[in-house]
DNA sequence: AAAAGAATGTAACATTTGTTACATAGTGAG
DNA sequence: CTCACTATGTAACAAATGTTACATTCTTTT
């Protein structure tokens, strides 16, 4: 599919005719793969990249090594806002990796601002921002009100979502990490989840039950 | 002094000329006490609040009454962005209350869009936003990272810069509604704090001796 | 097939955090 | 001053989470 066509066929509903024209002369495709880095540690934005297709997830990492899942980015949500805010800050981090096989429309930062006297546009950024601070909030609320169970659980049902498919291929050591916690106390977790029924365990894969 | 003399003052150096007369003429001033609501649950947000003096401690609460501070917005910053992306969301909420007595300049939520063209707003807008975003990272950091002793700290440290006092007039209790633990948790790190030159304690008070 | 490596299961124990219970001390109302 | 109330101190215990250690099973390499 050309790219043209590929712009169209994903923003016209978000984004008015003349919008588009200029996305599709300035945006560029990428295509990253399952596992791609879209933002190392440390590193500058210069692009903001708009979701077409996959699915990112985003952590927070501190100068230990340890990071934390903050949320996914998936099909219909369309956009993974820039954080460019965040990423000189001093001890922690943000880190963006591919969740699964992704497109994705490059834009320079600084068409953020440019374009603004669009109002599809002013929409669609000032959307990006509350979903993400939405998530950052439903993030915290995993970590201050929700045990390391539930915590775990929804984690699952979360990528059940960004995957679209509710058998996972996954292993109890990159949970662990990716919740900041040890490999032994997910399996102790996954094991009694297995016996509620709430999924059920294979090597590198977990099978989701109940949604 | 006058509400046009205590715009310009205040945000002279953040807005350019027309800016200001358009905000002196739209804007209200409004005084809050310390303790008061900002935004009460569930409340829909209709106008923005810019912070002229004072500061603001904002919380996540969920649906059992349990909350967890999420940060201080005080002096220099400004601008307590309108957080109302989240006020839909169905389980928690989000709670304003001012720390200490404050003033606000309150913005009808319209005139954010409207003024757009303005390039200091523009700026302004998406700063505060990044600010806000910042701010809920080193929320998280908190949660994911560090343990009580260290969230306990940190939060004293936080209160300090915002009431812009080293004596913090606060009971144990309140500390541990505001972090989500219990009294006897506080009371316990607070005691090995003083024990470690931290701190002094007394009867509704606290004394910070290192920042 | 044998060996090495990765993933998982699980017991035993350590640490952190939360809970219950009660004592003591300061404060304000009457 | 006495009484009730609030704030704090602290012990003892419970529950949740983290760690260490090792066994078992599956997979890949040789």
């Amino acid at each position: 599919m050309n790219r043209e066509q590929l712009i169209k066929d994903n923003f016209s509903f978000l984004f008015e005719e003349k919008l588009l024209d200029e996305l599709s002369q300035i945006g560029n495709i990428k295509k990253v793969n399952q596992g791609d880095f879209l933002m190392d540690i440390g590193q500058e934005m210069t692009f903001m990249p708009l979701l077409i297709s996959g699915a990112i997830k985003v952590f927070r990492t501190d100068d230990d090594g340890d990071e934390y899942i903050l949320y996914f980015i998936e099909g219909g949500d369309t956009c993974a806002m820039t954080l460019n805010c965040c990423i000189r800050g001093a001890k922690s981090e943000i880190k963006a990796v591919a969740e699964v096989d992704t497109t994705l429309l490059l834009v320079p930062i600084s068409k953020m601002e440019d374009w603004l006297h669009y109002k599809t546009w002013r929409s669609f950024v000032f959307g990006s921002y509350n979903n993400r601070m939405k998530e950052m909030l439903e993030a915290i609320d995993s970590l201050a009100f929700m045990n390391m169970n539930e915590r775990v659980l929804k984690y699952l049902k979360d990528k059940v979502i960004a995957n679209k498919n509710e058998t996972l291929n996954i292993t109890h050591y990159i949970i662990s990490d990716e919740l900041n916690t040890s490999r032994v106390v997910v399996s102790r977790i996954l094991k009694k989840l297995e016996k509620d029924g709430e999924l059920k365990l294979l090597r590198n894969q977990i099978k989701i039950l109940k949604l």
